[in-house]
DNA sequence: GTCTATATCTGGATAGAC
DNA sequence: GTCTATCCAGATATAGAC
């Protein structure tokens, strides 16, 4: 009895991975491989089941992208939230930047395949899919625009930026590591480091130092 | 006579795109819907032509993507390379970033489908048509890096700055552009003006000022 | 140089047994 | 919840006529 336990329990941990290990397991393939090169075929198979089967979880791919896609999202807009709210009020402003942009780094190439995911097909999926996507990303850029306007506000940043821009620029510029990041070359958090300094400060020699 | 010399040119023009015009419109499709959505069928058609005489001027869909990614890296490459060499000798270092940026903002932005849709489809294509790539973009980067070092040599540059990620940050910060740019909300150039003033001087407010 | 016709393959999706 | 079997659409690629 407790042998024939021990054998469901193996059988299980093997092939039921549930709803939740499916999408984990396409996010890690969709972030490795892209959206194309991703079939149902694929996915099921390196979830030690059936391609029809996943059908018994999801009512298509469509389905399994954009629960993806939405996910990636939500992990590094709570990753930059949480690292901003964590600070005491009177944190300088340099500060909470360099936070934000930690903290956006370290979800995209240290945490998460999905926001790793997100990142790498959200160009190459359906425009559909693309458009479900959409709300979630929304809520992430006025997380962000909202940081910079009272940056601008309180006087740390310069009074002629303006904000969208700065944040596409940002943003995009973050997003961008994922194409050659190496974590043998030097950590995220490194990395982090480097991109703060020369957005905050630029990269021209100064005379007055 | 001249009736039926008229009539062919029509004919002509209309469905002798030749090898070139394919290509062409191969790079303006990989450029505006990627690379999974862009069958041989669809090139054709825009092309005037059917699916399976694409075959006559080129051996393989990878045949021509890969001639697409290579044009476009060397468009990019003349254009930064012949801004920079424009210049006067001793033309402050400063402007000559200036130059290369505007440069090549310009050729992703304004001039090429073959640029932007190598930045667009290169993480889409399959393995072996990258690596045929890498040469080229090698040598483009090989250019960055020439002109970075110099730059740092010369006391342009802050003398902490690694010549490489630099190089990465700022390649990969301009070609994602390409994912939110909008004509109507002002030029590539007005937008070259805006990154270099970034990553020259940051967007800290300054005491000294 | 382009056409038609077709071979071959792969992918998403469905149905019904277990 | 998962399997097998199968349908169907769409893609690359080839062959031979014109």
């Amino acid at each position: 009895m407790a042998q024939n336990t021990a054998i469901k329990v193996n059988e299980t941990s093997r092939s039921a991975v549930g709803r939740d290990g499916v999408l984990d397991i396409a996010a890690r393939l969709f972030r490795e491989q892209g959206y194309g090169s991703v079939s149902l075929r694929k996915i099921a198979e390196a979830a030690g089941i059936k391609a029809g089967s996943i059908y018994y979880h999801f009512g298509s791919k469509d389905e399994i992208v954009a629960a993806v896609l939405d996910a990636g999202i939500r992990v590094v807009h709570a990753s930059m939230r949480d690292a901003i709210t964590d600070l005491r009020a009177d944190t300088d402003g340099e500060t909470v930047l360099r936070a934000a942009i930690r903290a956006h780094l370290h979800a995209l190439l240290d945490v998460s395949d999905y926001t790793s995911a997100n990142v790498r097909i959200f160009g190459q999926v359906p425009q559909s899919v693309r458009d479900a996507n959409l709300p979630t990303r929304r809520a992430y850029e006025a997380e962000w625009d909202s940081l910079l306007s009272q940056l601008k506000k309180d006087g740390t940043l310069k009074q002629d930026v303006d904000i969208r821009r700065l944040r596409l620029m940002l943003i995009g510029t973050l997003n961008a590591t994922l194409d050659w990041f190496d974590p043998d070359r030097g950590s995220a958090d490194a990395l982090s480091r480097t991109y703060a300094d020369v957005f905050l400060n630029g990269i021209l020699q100064r005379q007055d130092t």
